[in-house]
This record gives C-alpha cells, structure tokens and sequence, in this order.
DNA sequence: GCAACGCGCAACCATTGGGTTGCACCTTCT
DNA sequence: AGAAGGTGCAACCCAATGGTTGCGCGTTGC
C-alpha cells in the first residue's frame, strides 16, 4: 500500500479545481468528498488572524466584518478578505441582511478535517509499530 | 462568555502535555511550550509539499532528506527546509546515522491537533444551537 | 590517501499573502 | 431628498516563505 494513509488530502488533485463555492449556499452541510476541502480548511486555519476572526464569529454567533473588525486589531478589509478564505473553506457562510452582511460559523468541515487528521495520525501509528516489529525481528 | 469555544490555541490553553522531544539534525529542534504547539501543526500542515513529505516519509517509516527529494518535484534543500518546519512543529523526528540523517513521523501532536479541532467544532455546534433556541423563542 | 556520497549553511530570487488606504455604490434614517 | 452607515472592489505595500544554487565539511568506501 504505497501512500495507504494518504496524508494528502490533494491526492489526485485536479490543478485547476476552484470550487467556486459561493457564501449563501450553506455549502458546508453538504457532506463534502473529502479531497481537497480538508486542505483548504487547513490552510485557512494555519493564520491566526483568521482562528481569531473564527472564534469572535463563534462567540458572536453571527456578525458583520465590521463588527468583527472592531474588536480584532486589524481593519475591516482584511477581516473580509479572510471571511473570503474561511467561506472558500466552508467554514463559514454568509447572507446579506439589508444593508449588512452577517455571517456565521460552520462546524462540519472542521469535523471533518478532526476526523481525517486522526485517521493519519492513526495511520502513522500502525505504520510506526510495524516498522518496529519489523525492526525487531519479529 | 468572551471566547469560551477559544477557536485560538495560542489563546492561553495548554493541550495535553507535550511529550518532551528533542529532535536532532533537523536544526532548531521543537522547543515550544505546547500552549501553540496546535498552531504550529496547523502552519506546518497548511502547506502541500510539507503533507506530501509527511506521506512520503510515513510511508517509509524512515528516510533521509534525498530519498525524500528524489521522490518529490522539489530540491533536497526544499524537502530540509519544510523538515525543519515539520521538526519545529514536533511532526517528525530527525536522529543522524552516519553520514545521513535520518526523519521519521511522530502521530502523537497530529492526534492532539485532531482532538483539539474536535473540540472546536464542537462548541461551535453547541454555541449555534443555543443561538437557534434563542432565536426560536425558546 | 583519495574520490564519492551525503549533509548543512548561506546567499539569493520570486511569489504569496496579509494588511492598508481610497473610492464608488447601495441601504436606512430623519 | 440628503446625510449617515455599511459594503465591495481595486490598487498598492511589505514581510514571510517556498524554492534554487553554490560551497565547505564530515563520512564512507576503494
């Protein structure tokens, strides 16, 4: 089993797959394939600036970039162009309300991203031990 | 509830207790606390070539730099590089045998990440639900 | 001892990406 | 209608970072 544990959520990955998902769509309910999605989530979650956009969002329940803004020590434009990646990600969505645009967070894709990185890891474990077994001449 | 899910690991929380290691030829060695350890795996894991290297080097159990290069569209420079990342953020091991040095993956902060992700969704989910019974009239 | 192999360091380049500012456009309130 | 509040788009800046090449040095093997 050559990459058996697969720790590449890319595998096989199609170069110019833009999902192009839009906000609204509450995309993040679909169950998702997997593939790739776990990558972005991965990436989106690797800047800080971004988990603390997340978190305020969770503890808002629902906010406006420029709420967000407010209480995070960046401006309101950097705070929607990473409402932009995290809703790339799926993990969070938004919809317009009048004249202000609210969003929300969404837990699936993080779920799902918990679940296959434990897999690896498990993989990585029976990969190890075998190797010692092997290693020790069993 | 300020920022009761804390999406933000560096937020003040220390995961499970970081099993104390030292790398060795990677250069730099992971020497954080463990309170960012999970932003660390994140930053680590966000990049493609680095998971590759992770597969690749799981897969082999045990490899050194070259090999890892020889099988991946980057330069045995690269693939150093992103295991001083990988070393950094306490994903993989390096120990010298000889002439060559030689890493190996460790599952154990993969399952912390995974766990702690796990975690996360989890409040959000809750904090969303309590939100809808509220707006529900509840 | 000498050549070959492999590693680590350092300099350097190009791109990405996070951040800011400025502006035009659409709602809401008076 | 007009002012105020809020969004979205675009241009621009700068630091971080992925990647490369070149070189010196320890290790192995002939």
């Amino acid at each position: 089993m050559t990459t058996g544990g697969g720790t590449e959520p890319d595998a096989g990955r199609a170069p110019s797959g833009d999902a192009g998902r839009g906000s609204g769509a509450g995309g993040g309910s679909g169950a998702d394939a997997g593939g790739d999605a776990v990558a972005e989530v991965l990436s989106a979650l690797a800047d800080p600036t971004r988990r603390r956009i997340l978190d305020a969002l969770a503890a808002h329940g629902e906010a406006t970039a420029t709420v967000l803004a407010a209480e995070l020590p960046v401006s309101r434009q950097a705070v929607v162009k990473h409402l932009g990646v995290l809703d790339r990600a799926g993990l969070v969505t938004g919809h317009r309300e009048g004249r202000e645009a609210r969003y929300r967070v969404i837990p699936e894709r993080l779920g799902v991203t918990a679940r296959w990185m434990d897999r690896v890891a498990a993989a990585w474990d029976s990969r190890l031990s075998a190797i010692k077994r092997l290693a020790e001449g069993g």
